[in-house]
DNA sequence: CAATCTCTGTACGCTTGCGCACATTGCATC
DNA sequence: GATGCAATGTGCGCAAGCGTACAGAGATTG
């Protein structure tokens, strides 16, 4: 209930030594004193639409705190398909593998839509870790959370149907970016949920004839998010819990 | 390739205070000097044939680490449907929530085989952690080897087909148990698989005429285990590669 | 040995989704 | 406003897999 939703407020609690809004809401649950250490490190990035932080294989060096917009982890095979298997908005981070001291990239991560995040070099910050205790809890917790929600993804890619999977994806998809209007091709779609871009126009289709959404030419706008909700399979509210309770503290914050 | 394979050697190289031969890789792994307080605390468990260590929801108060057998982890839906999203032998543990804090757990877990296990009381071991640098440093890197195996299977689940995962779970059920012939029923795979259970025996049907597999009841045994391995999707590579790196220490382990 | 139960093979109709292809529509650029 | 491109809608044949049901084969028990 007492979820930070700074895009909505009226001015930004904070922000960084050059004047860039902190949304991310890892950064913004640290204590005042404990680690500014970190913020001064901090890199204000923008990431362009379909911006590729990394593909699999890649060295990692850094990592990047989800600030606005979202980032999408996805497992890409060598005949080129792909599925998503995560969404990184501003609860969150890029770079899952640094925290344990793993240096080789094993997905794809690429920006949907324009994103902003704040970037910081894997070794400076394992050295600050062991002086802010609370941000090495929250990065290791968010980690588990992710794992959660990759766990309720396998699940969800065997047994639900395409339509279903879509609209748990553009209601995850608009909690990260905060806003109905989502800037998607169906081409893109079909990338994120792994299947083929006319099955998205047939899902989309019986969406948008429930009611629920509204699409045109590379624009999706949800219109009715309560019926949107109903037409999702529950993976949707699971996930959502999952980082609503984390959030909230009601899991040893 | 210096894997350590005890089962099939002659003496195991440690056992607990009780005389139960050590196999899990983790606890094989520490240093001698530094974690035997942890050898200490451990109590040796035996796992019946589908025990059920923990079901979605329910408080978590132990850590298991694998020692013999194998245990699955699964997504449970609320109409029975399931899936295996992880599989844990004597390379790793279950509990991973536990690491950071949560205690609540949102899988199933449930021994496939007859299996064995090291259980520590969760509180007891993050009680040690401060003190056992290499345990707790092994224990985060298999959290990340197994979100590594849940994103692979994630993508697998999506877009490869029936026989290619059975085979794929053959093959990875067959290392952690160390032995070709495998107590299984269809019924059972189809619930790993998140399939049914005469699409089961279809796929089944499909390896043994490439003469991969012989099937009887309640039994499956790998007869050719590298033709097996063409019949397998890419993801059983690729999930054996990450282990194999992981316990050979190339990544600054 | 008979009865019973479990596991497996198989079949049938049906739905979903794939692969492919082609027409159409909206947007941008000249 | 003509041209070109990207995105979308649609159709068709086909394969995989689902739900269901039933028969046979193997194990177990009385």
């Amino acid at each position: 209930m007492a979820n930070i939703r700074p895009l909505s407020g009226t001015a930004p609690p904070q922000s960084d030594g050059n004047g860039n809004p902190i949304y991310n809401e890892v950064l913004l649950s640290l204590p005042a004193g404990e680690c500014k250490d970190l913020f001064s490190k901090l890199e204000f990035v923008r990431l362009k639409v379909h911006h590729v932080l990394h593909e699999p294989g890649d060295f990692l060096k850094s990592v990047y705190f989800g600030n606005s917009g979202m980032v999408s982890i996805l497992t890409v095979f060598s005949d080129g398909k792909s599925v998503e298997v995560g969404l990184v908005g501003k609860e969150g981070f890029v770079g899952l593998p640094l925290l344990v001291g793993f240096h080789t990239a094993f997905t794809r991560a690429v920006s949907q839509i324009d994103a902003t995040a704040f970037r910081v070099d894997a070794e400076t910050l394992m050295a600050l870790l062991p002086h802010c205790p609370t941000l090495d809890r929250r990065l290791r917790q968010y980690s588990q959370i992710a794992t959660m929600q990759v766990t309720q993804v396998a699940a969800c890619n065997r047994l639900h149907e395409v339509h279903e999977r879509l609209a748990r994806w553009l209601l995850m998809c608009s909690d990260r970016v905060s806003s109905n209007e989502l800037p998607l091709t169906q081409e893109f779609l079909g990338q994120m949920l792994g299947t083929r871009r006319s099955s998205v126009t047939v899902a989309a289709g019986i969406l948008q004839q429930a009611g629920t959404i509204t699409t045109s030419r590379g624009d999706v706008k949800i219109v009715d998010r309560r019926k949107l909700e109903g037409a999702a399979c529950d993976c949707y509210a699971i996930m959502q819990r999952q980082v609503r309770e984390w959030q909230n503290g009601s899991r040893h914050a």
